[in-house]
DNA sequence: ATTACGATCATCT
DNA sequence: GATGATCGTAATC
């Protein structure tokens, strides 16, 4: 039997090495639905340093979010809504704050938010996230660190596709208490975030939709100026 | 019914 | 920087 050669979608981990709790921490409080009404241009900075969680075999799971790409729905070249609706992305027309999940390439899941309501197909990419603390209990940086990495680490699947992401059901998004462990001044301010054109498309090259914190090292990709 | 391609990743040069 | 893996989707015939 050769060994296997190229990429696979398996689990990067046997079993979960991420900051785990059996029950949602009660610092965390969901992502309102109101958060994602408004333009993908708006909402998306807004999401670096939420938390993404995910319940899995009774724990939940957590990162936190430090890179994100807008796509704006219909007058976006570049978005699966752009041509209309279509059985793949219906989510996506529905009202916002609920996961839209696709593979990609034959083998990689993608995970977005809708954003906007009904009718307004924008959405949100989640292209990495951070672990929560190094150690032994953390994964590996690069677990989580590009779109399908952090769905193959959170065992997050087509399964979840339509999920409302403002209850903490199976898969959800939440702010904490974070900065706080922050100089007063850097609390106010807020860490910098960057902005620049989003990764791996052909269409709409241009548009400067990619929002990270480069600060983080878990951020994938390039990181101009 | 058939086909072309993609919001990626790992491995190679 | 280039390439191959791999398959659901949507457009075309």
């Amino acid at each position: 039997m050769s060994p296997r050669r190229g990429i696979s979608a398996e689990p990067l981990l046997a079993a979960p090495v991420l900051i785990m709790h059996r029950l949602l921490p009660s610092n965390l409080a969901p992502l309102p639905r109101v958060f994602f009404e408004r333009p993908p241009l708006e909402v998306a900075p807004d999401l670096l340093g939420k938390l993404l969680l995910r319940r899995w075999r009774g724990a939940w799971l957590a990162g936190r979010i430090v890179e994100v790409e807008a796509y704006l729905g219909r007058e976006d070249p570049a978005a699966h809504a752009w041509r209309g609706p279509t059985p793949r992305n219906r989510v996506l027309f529905g009202p916002a704050g609920h996961a839209y999940v696709y593979l990609i390439y034959g083998l990689h899941t993608c995970l977005n938010v809708s954003i906007q309501p009904a009718g307004n197909a924008g959405c949100v990419l989640f292209r990495a996230l951070e672990p929560l603390a190094a150690g032994a209990a953390a994964s590996p940086l690069r677990a989580m660190s590009g779109p399908g990495r952090l769905t193959r680490t959170l065992h997050i699947g087509r399964a979840l596709n339509g999920c409302d992401l403002t209850r903490p059901g199976r898969l959800c998004l939440a702010a904490d208490d974070w900065p706080c462990g922050l100089p007063a001044r850097a609390r106010r301010a807020g860490p910098e975030i960057r902005v620049s054109r989003r990764i791996g498309i052909t269409r709409a090259r241009a548009l400067p939709a990619r929002f990270f914190l480069p600060a983080s090292p878990a951020v994938s990709g390039p990181r101009p100026l």
